[in-house]
DNA sequence: ACAACATAATAGTGTTACTATCACAAGAGA
DNA sequence: TCTCTTGTGATAGTAACACTATTATGTTGT
């Protein structure tokens, strides 16, 4: 079953996994919640401790820092991202459906997918707009690249770069093109939530934003 | 002489104007090398106030804290670059071609301007590449909103958006594609820099990067 | 000569971001 | 049963950071 299709979230991020342990569970779960709510810069792992009762050290032996753990939570949203999108464009349907159905995964709400308890994907969601660009807005950017940081965003950018290859071949900026949707979708969002002045999409108007990168994309292409 | 015209950047983020200081001018200076260099992160007032020989003390009465002096450097360049693409635009051109004029200077490695030597204008760029984003990206974005802390970008999205519309006027996401052009423009440039794998742009490549940019807003918008 | 102002110098506070150590409980293997 | 490991809790401590407050000093304008 293609449903079933599991996905692996690089382990380069912790110290320890935190899917096999109540306590490593509890720490994603809360720490979804406190980001949500308050965003990285109030976010403190002693916030997260009493919320989840319990203490600093024990969250340290997860997690070197919270940028770390921001790292692990936005890698786990694009490998399942591109998980479902490999669910969803497989078999042999047209490269231009493959590439529209990713953009309609990337700009829809998120609907729960229950495999994961301890992982609410609509407040994941909230973070990957409004905090996951200072994944890779940092000083030490290289190092965190080569230690594999940003693998599974590279894999998903490889992803749309191929569904555009298949349209047009011959066209030379697939990567550009495809980290342009992504990077749009969340920044339109945002801003129709907040700076509603600097786009036209309504807020939770997602057809709308659909409607413009789809249009976007297949003029730009073409 | 149109070239001389001045522009103004909005007070709202110091509370007492730096440019009008000899100590003002030296914090602008130092925190534009310092922020360039270190990234916000590592950035302190305490560190800032050694480099000037002055104190931390005398650094808050300009800026409230780091982040409104951000605010400040990032106001600042939005405006000088309106103000760039006015004087460039002026004048019964037409409007792809004011609109191909200001994506050129928006991608383009800055040349210094002298008039301001209290402004190094190349490292207030790697600035804006590197932490212009930052100046939203947080929790309180409504509350600086409504103190006009985004009002120099939303005026230069505006100025793209009447170029966009001057070429058509049926167009209905004039602001979406300025705030995606402006946006992407500076992702890529980070891209190439940092992170390659998600972008076709060479390092230093402004050439392809404007190549890029222009085809996709003059195909989007036809 | 005096007032107003900008800056320097110093001190102090609460929080953040860790690091270190020790104690304890559960389970696994000998 | 004993012990060894592993995971967690409890406590303590440190350096840096993000401020705030106070007082002193020098400079400028009237």
């Amino acid at each position: 079953m293609l449903s079933n299709l599991s996905f692996s979230v690089s382990q380069s991020a912790c110290l320890k996994d935190p899917t096999q342990s109540e306590l490593g569970r509890k720490i994603l779960k809360e720490s979804i919640n406190l980001l949500s709510d308050m965003g990285l810069e109030q976010f403190t792992f002693k916030k997260l401790a009493i919320e989840i009762g319990s203490t600093e050290s024990s969250v340290y032996r997860y997690f070197e820092n919270k940028h770390k753990l921001l790292v692990y939570l936005v890698n786990w949203y694009w490998s399942w991202l591109q998980n479902k999108i490999l669910i969803k464009t497989y078999g042999n349907n047209s490269a231009f459906y493959k590439l529209e159905s990713s953009i309609e995964l990337l700009a829809s709400p998120i609907e729960q997918d229950d495999t994961y308890d301890y992982i609410d994907q609509k407040k994941l969601y909230n973070i990957i707009i409004s905090e996951g660009a200072k994944v890779y807005l940092v000083k030490d950017v290289d190092a965190e690249n080569s230690q594999g940081a940003y693998l599974a965003y590279k894999g998903l950018c490889a992803q749309l770069s191929d569904f555009i290859l298949a349209i047009n071949p011959k066209y030379k900026h697939s990567h550009t093109l495809a980290s342009t949707i992504i990077e749009t979708c969340h920044n339109q969002i945002f801003f129709s939530e907040h700076l509603p002045r600097l786009t036209d999409v309504s807020e939770d108007d997602y057809e709308g934003l659909k409607d413009f990168l789809i249009q976007l994309t297949s003029a730009t292409i073409h």
